[in-house]
RNA sequence: CGGGGCGUAGCGCAGUCUGGUUAGCGCACCUGCUUUGGGAGCAGGGGGUCGGAAGUUCGAAUCUUCUCGCCCCGACCA
């Protein structure tokens, strides 16, 4: 048992911190709300930009950089927008040694700034669609930061799509949002709900809203992506207006998706135990690690290092890419260096001793289920290639079976309150109201509509009563 | 923004109430020896001026005032 992480049950948040702490995947900065990422975090948020990426190219975007400085005035131009992060806003008001005459904003996101340029780039039906995407830092003022999960600066993507037709913009928002789905489902191994948003949790100048929701392992809700049907707002606040196929001038559809540092810690919260964290081999930097374990630091040195090199070097070349590491800490003793593999969340581990090489075997052990075998060194090749496999699918299945087992139905607005209060989890119940209902909601219960599951739309809601309400997941959420 | 807690070595803390010799302890770190398949033992050693400023005093980590910052809970929040 790790003895530098609380336990889970004990306290859910300092559990959080302290793993990632032992894994050394962020701390800290000088700047209220701010952290730093530390390598081990930053090669798994550069695997899922791989991930991502790759994902957003077979989809036929493309990458831009637009300024983090965008002037003020462009936030006043969509109404809902402009209310929606004025009180987030951090604003530049001098530079070069005077003060501005108009104060710029840090961008919080950038719809303002992209549809200003797009208003410049779109002339007509042919210049039509513009996908484009950032990979940025965006800036939110946030009263209470948490590592990751809420942080003044994070790191993310945002896609920025003008379309010639709603059909066609509308498309693009729910193919984003199943690109994202798939992403974090085989590549994160984190299950989510993927559909709308509520009227009361629609992003600011939206039309409509989707978002994938997860369940953290606190039984709490974590919105991990989002992706915007934006209708004509930005358009008409912009002039991002183009002559269409009959010669006439017509507004633009555009759309919006992002998925930040966020979903590093939707990973954290998805897998890890309590000994520290736990991450999926398709997302972990070092697959496996391999130890040389001698009592003799020579033997280690001199014999025992040179065939896990060659181990290591055979399963890069099998896994395709610089996937093993090993472990050259020779002089710490073994139980030191397993913890430290341990709390990184590093998948597999190999031990190779003095007993293993006269006995031709590798000692495996599992992060994820902490299981250890012992292979013949011909088949530890295939072995490891089928636990990865393993340890990626039995992380996505216990998540999933975590968050069925503690999703439930309601069908008044008594069992929903009552569900929430001492099970906590999803509730799924139809909802047609307001988002005035939704405040109550929240206020009365502490839970949100979470999403709009796609299909059954039949149901009589719990607030109104009416029919034709929404199949809608309610949750406490990060 | 409200409530609570806290700033003393890299981390965690004691000392503060009842000012007084070179400010302690555990872990970590460095050196050596013995150890080594799930968090070793012994010996030696390096490192802090007590968040910051002003004040009271012969004397301040300790008292007073101001200030900066961090964490937790809540409110708020894409």
């Amino acid at each position: 048992m790790a003895r530098n992480i609380t336990p889970r049950k004990e306290n859910y948040s300092q559990w959080y911190l302290d793993v990632i702490k032992a894994a050394e995947l962020a701390d800290y900065a000088p700047v209220r709300g701010c952290m730093v990422i530390r390598p081990t975090g930053y090669s798994i948020w550069e695997n899922i930009q791989a991930k991502l990426d790759s994902e957003f190219k077979k989809t036929g975007h493309v990458n831009a950089y637009f300024p983090v400085l965008i002037p003020a005035s462009f936030f006043q131009k969509e109404a809902e927008h402009v209310e929606g992060f004025a009180p987030e806003l951090a604003m530049v008001t001098h530079a070069g040694g005077e003060e501005l005459e108009e104060p710029f904003a840090v961008r919080p996101t950038s719809e303002t700034i992209i549809g200003h340029m797009y208003s410049k780039w779109i002339q007509s039906w042919r210049d039509l669609p513009v996908l484009i995407n950032q990979w940025c830092n965006v800036m939110r003022w946030e009263k209470r930061p948490r590592l990751f999960l809420r942080t003044s600066e994070f790191l993310w993507q945002e896609g920025h799509t003008a379309h010639e037709t709603e059909k066609e913009a509308r498309e693009e928002t729910l193919k984003m949002l199943e690109v994202y789905r798939k992403v974090l489902e085989e590549e994160l191994a984190i299950p989510v709900l993927s559909g709308e948003k509520t009227a009361g949790e629609r992003f600011p100048g939206a039309v409509d809203t989707y978002t994938c929701e997860a369940m953290m392992s606190d039984t709490r809700a974590l919105q991990s992506a989002t992706s915007h049907f934006l209708g004509q707002n930005f358009a008409k606040a912009f002039e991002i207006q183009f002559q269409n196929r009959e010669g006439e001038l017509s507004y633009c559809w555009t759309t919006s998706w992002g998925l930040s540092t966020r979903s590093v810690g939707a990973l954290i919260m998805t897998h890890s135990d309590d000994d520290g964290l736990i991450i999926p081999p398709r997302i972990a930097p070092v697959k496996a690690v391999i130890l040389p374990i001698s009592k003799d630091e020579s033997i280690a040195e001199n014999e025992i290092l040179p065939k896990a090199k060659e181990l290591s070097a055979k399963l890069d070349d099998e896994l395709g890419g610089m996937f093993t590491k090993v472990d050259t800490d020779f002089h710490a003793r073994p139980g030191d260096r397993f913890f430290a593999h341990l709390q990184k969340g590093v998948p597999l581990r190999l031990e190779l001793g003095e007993k293993d090489l006269a006995a031709g075997t590798v000692r495996i052990v599992r992060r994820d289920t902490g299981e250890k075998i012992d292979v013949k060194n011909e088949a530890v090749i295939t072995t490891v290639k089928k636990l990865l496999d393993d340890i990626q699918s039995n992380l996505y299945a216990r998540a999933k079976n975590f968050r069925d087992e503690n999703t439930r139905d309601a069908s008044s607005y008594e069992e929903l309150k009552e569900i929430i209060e001492n099970k906590g989890g999803f509730v799924r119940a139809y909802f047609g109201g307001t988002p005035e209902d939704e405040v109550r909601i929240r206020e009365e219960t502490g839970a949100t509509p979470r999403v709009v599951l796609p299909g059954g739309n039949n149901g009589k809601c719990i607030i109104t009563g009416n029919d034709g309400a929404r199949l809608t997941v309610f949750a406490k959420a990060y």
